[in-house]
RNA sequence: GCGGUUGUAGUCUAGCGGUUAGGACCUGAGCUUCCCGAGCUCAUGACCCGGGUUCAAAUCCCGGCAACCGCACCA
C-alpha cells in the first residue's frame, strides 16, 4: 500500500476530506469537501502561513469576491489565453492540443492564442493528421478553462469564476494603497475559492476544479530590486534549487550573486516561503525549486519557478512563483483607463509584481503524506504540533471513582483555548491509538492520583511518554509546547 | 477527453442469475479494565445511478457518473 493509500484511507475513514456530494451518482470529479479534522487542520495551515509569510513580512490581506466580471478577465488576458486549444480525430476520438500537433507535424513554433479559423488554416496547410491513426482533424474548438456565470434573473451580464485570487488584489490595488498610505515595495496577500474547469481532475486534493489559494502579490519599484534590506536577514539561507537535474543547496546571496536568482528582492521572498515549508513538517530533503522553462510558464510570467515537495506520486507543484511585471496592472489600467501608478521617490512608476502563489489543498496533502507514518503498532500523524486538527484530548482512565467527572471539567478548562476532545469509551490504549491516527499530540489522562493531589498525564504522540502536571499549570504547558 | 480495468456497510472484502447478501476491522451500548487498537455480550450499517433482458438481476446487456492505470492535458 503506497503513502498515497494511506493517506486517502485516513482521509476517508476520519473524514479529512472526501468527495464533494458523493451521495449522488452524478456528482462531477474535481470537487472534494474538508470535513471537521481537514477543515482545523486547514484553517491551522492558513493560520501559520499568516503568522510566518504575512505578519512577519507585514504584508497586508484583503478579501475578496469569487464572481468578477467579464472585464477583469479581458483585462488580465484570461479570455483569451487561459485556454486550450483543441482537436479531435474523427476516428479515433482521441483529443490533441491543436499549437502542440502543428508544431510537432510542421516543425514550425506555433502560438498558443491563436484563433479558431487560423489554427484551421494551419492544419490543412501542414496536412496535419492524427498522430495516432492518420484520421482526419475535427475543427479546432478553443476551450477556455473559466467557469462561465450569468448575473441578473435574465443571465444577460456575463461573470466567471475567477481563476487566481490575485485579480482581485490587481484590481483593488490602487483602492488599498491609497488608503492604506502605502509605500513601495508592498505585498497584498488573500486566501480564498478560485474555479477551474479542468478537462480531467485526478488523485483527490491534486487536481481540483474548486481549489483553495494562498497568494501573495509582492508590487516593488523594478530598478530597485536589488535594493532590498529585508534581503540582509536571509542571505545566509540555502534555498534548495533545481539545477543540471540535481537539487543544490545554494544560499540566497550566492544565487543572487551567480544569476540563479534575478535579484535580492525575488530571493527573499523564495527564502520564506521556504522557510514557511520547513515548519509545516514536511522534510527538507523533499522540497526543491525548480526554474520553468519556456514552454510551462503561464501566460503572465516572465520568469517562473516553481516550488515542489516530493510525494509518492512524484514531485508536486504546490508554490507557484511568477514574476508578472507590470502585465496585469498594465493590463488593468488600459482596460478601465484608471491610473495604476504610483510615485516612488519622486518616480511614477506602474509597479512590477512578483507572486506567490500557493496551492492550500495540495500542500495539506502533502504536509498528511510526509507526517504520516505507520509503525509497528500504530500508524501515527506526525504533524508539527500547532497544526494537529485536534490539540489535547482527555480521557479518565476508568469510568469509575469520580474521575469522568474530573475529567470532563479539565476538558471544559481546555476547550475554551486549545482544540480539545473528551473520550471515555472503551480502553485507555484504544483511545491513545485513535487520537495518533489524527495527529493528536497530547492525551490527558485522569487516573487515581489526580483524584489525590490534582495531578495528570500528559502522553506524548511521538515518543508516547508520560509525564505528570498539576492541573493548574495545563493551559500554560501546552500553550509553550504549541509554541 | 481517449483506451483498459473496476464500482457490495465508515474501511477492506466474499458472493458472479434464485443467498435471511457472508466475513474482518471500525462504530455504538453494556460488562470488564489503574495506561497503549485486550476480553465478553448485544447492536447499527452496503449491492454507484438510470434503463433493459429474465418468472427472477448485486450478478447479464446498454447508458450515465465516479475511481484506478496508461495517454493527452494541467497557466
Amino acid at each position: 500500500m503506497s503513502k498515497y493509500d494511506d493517506v486517502m484511507k485516513l482521509a476517508l475513514e476520519r473524514g479529512f476530506f472526501f468527495q464533494s456530494s458523493e451521495i449522488y451518482a452524478d456528482a462531477p470529479a474535481g470537487f472534494w469537501e474538508y470535513g471537521p479534522l481537514g477543515t482545523s487542520m486547514k484553517n491551522k495551515l492558513i493560520q501559520l502561513w499568516r503568522k510566518e509569510l504575512v505578519k512577519r513580512d507585514e504584508m497586508l490581506e484583503i478579501d475578496g469576491s469569487v464572481i468578477m466580471p467579464e472585464d477583469v478577465f479581458i483585462a488580465s488576458g484570461h479570455l483569451k489565453s487561459f485556454v486550450d486549444p483543441l482537436v479531435e480525430c474523427k476516428k479515433c476520438k482521441q483529443v490533441f492540443r491543436a499549437d502542440k500537433i502543428i508544431s510537432e507535424k510542421s516543425g514550425q513554433i506555433v502560438p498558443e492564442r491563436l484563433s479558431e479559423k487560423e489554427f484551421d488554416a494551419l492544419i490543412s496547410k501542414y496536412n496535419v493528421r492524427c498522430p495516432n491513426c492518420k484520421g482526419e482533424l475535427s475543427k479546432t474548438k478553443i476551450f477556455n478553462m473559466m467557469f462561465k456565470v450569468g448575473i441578473g434573473a435574465k443571465d444577460e451580464k456575463v461573470a466567471y469564476l475567477r481563476p487566481e485570487t490575485c485579480q482581485s488584489i490587481f484590481v483593488d490595488f490602487p483602492r488599498v494603497f491609497r488608503t492604506m498610505r502605502c509605500k513601495l515595495p508592498i505585498a497584498i496577500a488573500q486566501t480564498g475559492r478560485v474555479f477551474r474547469n479542468e478537462i480531467s481532475p485526478r488523485q483527490c486534493l491534486l487536481r481540483l476544479r474548486e481549489i483553495i489559494q494562498a497568494e501573495i502579490e509582492v508590487f516593488f519599484n523594478p530598478s530597485k530590486a536589488n535594493e532590498f534590506e529585508k534581503f540582509e536577514s536571509v542571505k545566509k539561507y540555502k534555498l534548495r534549487m533545481w539545477i543540471d537535474e540535481k537539487i543544490v543547496e545554494i544560499s540566497c546571496e550566492d544565487a543572487v550573486s551567480k544569476g540563479i536568482i534575478s535579484n535580492k528582492l525575488i530571493a527573499y521572498y523564495l527564502a520564506i516561503l521556504q522557510q514557511f515549508y520547513e515548519k509545516t513538517g514536511i522534510k527538507r530533503e523533499n522540497m526543491r525549486f525548480r526554474t520553468l522553462g519556456e514552454d510551462e510558464k503561464a501566460f503572465y510570467t516572465k520568469q517562473g519557478l516553481d516550488f515542489e515537495v516530493l510525494t509518492s506520486v512524484g514531485w508536486i507543484e504546490l508554490v507557484a512563483c511568477n514574476y508578472r511585471t507590470d502585465y496585469d496592472l498594465s493590463g488593468h489600467a488600459k482596460e478601465s483607463k484608471k491610473d495604476f501608478s504610483v510615485i516612488d521617490d519622486g518616480e511614477k512608476i506602474i509597479p512590477h509584481v512578483f507572486e506567490l502563489s500557493m496551492g492550500i489543498d495540495r500542500t495539506l496533502f502533502c504536509i498528511m503524506e510526509n507526517s504520516f507514518e505507520r509503525e509497528k503498532e500504530r500508524d501515527v500523524l506526525k504533524v508539527p504540533f500547532y497544526l494537529a486538527p485536534i490539540t489535547c484530548a482527555v480521557f479518565p482512565l476508568v469510568n469509575r471513582e469520580g474521575m469522568p467527572e474530573k475529567a470532563r471539567e479539565i476538558y471544559e478548562m481546555l476547550r475554551k483555548n486549545f482544540d480539545s476532545f473528551y473520550d471515555d469509551s472503551g480502553s485507555i490504549g484504544r483511545r491513545y491509538r485513535r487520537m495518533d491516527e489524527v495527529g493528536c499530540p497530547f492525551c490527558i489522562t485522569i487516573d487515581s492520583q489526580t483524584m489525590k493531589d490534582d495531578t495528570v498525564t500528559i502522553r506524548d504522540r511521538d515518543s508516547m511518554k508520560q509525564v505528570r502536571v498539576k492541573i493548574n499549570e495545563l493551559n500554560d504547558w501546552i500553550k509553550k509546547m504549541i509554541g
